[in-house]
DNA sequence: AACACAAGTATTGTATTATAATACTATGTA
DNA sequence: TACATAGTATTATAATACAATACTTGTGTT
């Protein structure tokens, strides 16, 4: 499913966008003091004198490579982030030089490097969601037997922060890390149906609503509505609306306080289930999994 | 797989630093022009114009969150880069206007964001490693039942790029993106195995030797030994070197041209299992393991 | 409560450093 | 050989990152 997330490279020359893709960067950019671009150039400019525009240029970087899954060059860097051949040539030679990206020598392509995963590695180590809720999702695969993810909201995404495969596939999807939007996916309704009207509208206003496959819901009253039926039935579906073949059922976590905070889904395709069976069979299991956790954060 | 060479580095008028954890994060490194570090600053200037060193001093931040496994403060952050308090500020700010870190709007101290995680899924999504192994990895979790760790060299470390929990284990490790040291991990024998004496000692030279556990060789002969019998056996163990308990047996995995890219290992616990029965009953997992992972990316 | 101290935030002049332009080199193609 | 394309190196310019410092807020002590 994160094939679906990475959108094309719509942003060029910096112009501000409310793409679901994340990028640029920055939540709270405004214009520059010019107001509307004047040349060409970077339209984007720090209200505060303390942001560090470089940095934001070098994760640009790094940033096109999630699109576009395979090596590349200088020339196409500038094409994708729009940035000057200058600042790329020096932003590129950065991230070498740091060991984030790597480069061929004979081609002068560009990788992403396996030092990006210490970041990750950071995050992972430092959060307790993922050990707490770990035990969990463990019993949650085992009682299923089929893939078990779990996520957090971000922005107008969910992203994955753990996933279990299924026990008998034999592929690895690298999900972790992964985005994919709040509307149309069973994750993303869970958590949508922890929060108020008025902040689902928000995020809903937000949201490209753009249909992935031909069975995404595109229509607000009807994502509205799916989002409705979690408080009562206690979990979230979405059908195909993502990935078609992809049957997936959630449930939110709660946090202190009664936050949602992130949820838990489970995975499966569609010649092998039915819509009928994976309620039947998973919604027990996603939500006595989701308030396991969410009592082991209470403590 | 010209994505993982990581054999020496092309070093052109910088000189290496030997820090095993990998900061200051860049290779190449020289002192300013004071020479020595003068007060505490950062002694490390780039010594190439196209070195955009705030780039660096934002990845030095988020990186000692990877120590301190907590939220931090402004100061304290102060205190552990040794970045002065402005500079400090600003990139705090900035990382947190980016939505890599995380700051409590009340304590105001800061955590790494789960969006680091999307690094680390640039990565995996265009590295086709991970991928091309997983099928073999997962055999040799059946096969076993234990752990299974996919690991790369990098610098005097081996990074985990992959990994699946024992079936019985209820708790899920944050490994991947975790290094330790090529000198007292199996992974890291297996892998120094696959190069030319000067080439080893050459990194031996870099690494700390310093005890991790009470069993950790740091006799540089012993050391030596032990790569030295890989090539016999085809496997390379460590015995609670690392981790005190910790029992692991690893096989180097080749890229095209024979050159050492990788390795295997499996991880056991010592109650449960001796080293005898390790090498027994493991050896033959791992070292068909890592021929299959070979075979498949020679195509 | 009043106070002192620490931590975080905002501002500003300065000059360091990032920048874009451009020249240069290498490599591949007609 | 000339030409085109991509990558690399150099440099003057000024933009922007910088440190110092003043200000605000919070916390704990007497």
């Amino acid at each position: 499913m994160t094939e679906l997330i990475t959108g094309p490279w719509k942003i060029k020359k910096y112009v501000m966008t409310n793409s679901s893709d994340g990028f640029p960067l920055r939540r709270n950019a405004v214009a520059n003091s010019a107001g509307i671009q004047s040349t060409d150039q970077s339209v984007v400019k720090s209200s505060n004198p303390l942001f560090v525009g470089s940095v934001e240029k070098a994760f640009t970087v790094l940033h096109v490579f999630s699109q576009s899954r395979k090596p590349l060059s200088l020339t196409d860097i500038v094409a994708k982030t729009g940035m000057g051949k200058s600042a790329v040539q020096r932003f590129c030679f950065t991230l070498v030089e740091l060991g984030f990206l790597e480069r061929d020598p004979d081609s002068r392509r560009m990788v992403p490097s396996a030092r990006l995963l210490e970041l990750s590695h950071t995050y992972l180590a430092t959060n307790p969601v993922s050990s707490v809720a770990a035990p969990y999702l463990l019993q949650a695969r085992e009682s299923s037997g089929e893939a078990v993810n779990l996520a957090l909201p971000m922005e107008q995404d969910v992203i994955y922060i753990a996933r279990l495969s299924s026990s008998n596939s034999h592929i690895i999807h690298p999900i972790v890390g992964g985005r994919a939007p709040l509307f149309c996916t069973s994750s993303g309704r869970a958590w949508l149906s922890t929060q108020t009207d008025d902040q689902i509208n928000a995020i809903l206003d937000a949201s490209d609503l753009r249909q992935l496959t031909p069975e995404t819901l595109t229509d607000r009253d009807a994502i509205l509505k799916r989002i409705g039926e979690v408080s009562q039935n206690g979990y979230a579906t979405a059908w195909q609306e993502c990935i078609v073949g992809e049957l997936t059922i959630a449930a939110p976590i709660y946090g202190p306080g009664r936050i949602g905070v992130a949820s838990v889904n489970i995975c499966v395709t569609k010649p092998a289930w039915t819509e009928q069976q994976v309620i039947e069979e998973l919604a027990p299991i996603v939500c006595r999994t989701a308030n396991s956790i969410s009592n082991a954060l209470a403590n």
